[in-house]
DNA sequence: GGCAAAATGTTGTAAAAACAACATACATCT
DNA sequence: AGATGTATGTTGTTTTTACAACATTTTGCC
């Protein structure tokens, strides 16, 4: 067995299954290892959509183009990374975006009707592997869910406030890191950075709360 | 068989599903209808997670209280509508939203472990409601990144044509009629109505787009 | 330690949006 | 048709943000 293979172990849509099942379960699934060039198109946007991927080693790249004609990066992928599961796991026709390798890169592909077709050998990890594959569109949705919060807020100030509340809930704590610099914040946010930076400063000085580059600490509210 | 149930068939979850097939899936899923009074509380803030509920007749609604105490409605459920699925496919343990009836109501409510459990007597229906299960997780994601990829954008106007050309797209026509009125678009948009109404007639004069309520017709991009 | 590069902060100005208040158009009911 | 309520459009003012240009701080490297 490929050890490059073992490192779809790593990904949540795998959790539970074990190194000695996975050869079984990817058979069963009739997976594709596939080797592309730093360049090449893995799966083209129009092309028919249904099978899922998964980066063993290098990295891809996820775009659209808009309908302006400008190219737009939706994603980044490392190994570990999935991607094309929500457009198969909708149904979805054609591949509405783009996957292309920015380096050489082994990815592994799934067809997407394998995952969730009830095997004829009756594999128990096949039952775990559906399990991982609705989680993972529900940790996702929540994900979505949650930026959608932050994005809905009218202001900045409101924007930074529901993401940082949000922060400091998840850390349990009024202290604590978040996971961007500035200009990755400012990104999340959809805002400008220096905007972002000046109304930090603001809210600094108005006792709001208190920051040193990615550590904050909220005032406990009133 | 209680016609009430019948309900369920129309929803995305139970597609494909007979009224033949329906007591039995029902049954192996352990489904139990609840009645509930206006006001009463269906599922609260705060305790365990775990099922999904289907509206049957009545309505009801998620809401949340923010961190400032604010209590946010997050949806309007009405018959047919699916709720807490998301909590309980990402395994989150105790319900961050809580669901009120604002009628009296009856609720279907399904124990998530019986959805993915495979059913001792082997039901292919079952199969089909997992199946459904994940289309609708995967059909709410692209929902909500549709949604996200409009509010994403800077200015009121990136974001309304984002949105307009999503809609002209989805019609494959530069003529269509959008789902909302002034209000409700700018509430989806999340921008202030008035100041999107004179938006829209600035971009008019400009000879970006023709409108008359909610039909809109884009102009050819150059 | 000193240097260069990157990250962050600051400021002023122009642009955009929110907000408020009102005008007009449309729909519905009698 | 007239009246009433709702939806939409318009305008001016205030607030907020984007943007640009630059200052300061931090980081990594030699």
């Amino acid at each position: 067995m490929d050890t490059l293979l073992l490192t779809v172990l790593q990904t949540p849509l795998f959790a539970g299954v074990t190194p000695q099942e996975l050869p079984a379960l990817l058979s069963c699934l009739r997976a594709e290892k596939k080797a592309y060039a730093k360049g090449e198109v893995i799966l083209a946007e129009g092309a028919p959509a249904g099978h899922i991927g998964i980066v063993l080693n290098g990295s891809a790249q996820v775009g659209q183009d808009d309908f302006m004609g400008y190219h737009t990066i939706i994603a980044n992928l490392a190994p570990g990374h999935l991607f094309a599961e929500t457009f198969a796991a909708a149904h979805i026709k054609t591949m509405p975006v783009s996957v292309v390798a920015t380096s050489n890169c082994h990815i592994l592909l799934i067809d997407y009707t394998r995952v969730t077709a009830v095997c004829s050998i009756g594999c128990p990890f096949h039952t775990q592997l559906i399990e991982n594959m609705l989680a993972v569109l529900a940790d996702k949705n929540l994900t979505l869910n949650n930026k959608l919060n932050h994005l809905a807020k009218r202001t900045m100030r409101e924007k930074l406030l529901s993401y940082l509340n949000e922060q400091a809930r998840q850390a349990g704590s009024l202290t604590f890191t978040i996971p961007f610099n500035r200009q990755e914040l400012a990104d999340y946010l959809s805002v400008d950075r220096s905007a972002l930076s000046s109304e930090l400063g603001r809210m600094q000085r108005e006792g709001l709360l208190q920051f040193s580059r990615s550590q904050f600490t909220l005032a406990a509210p009133v």
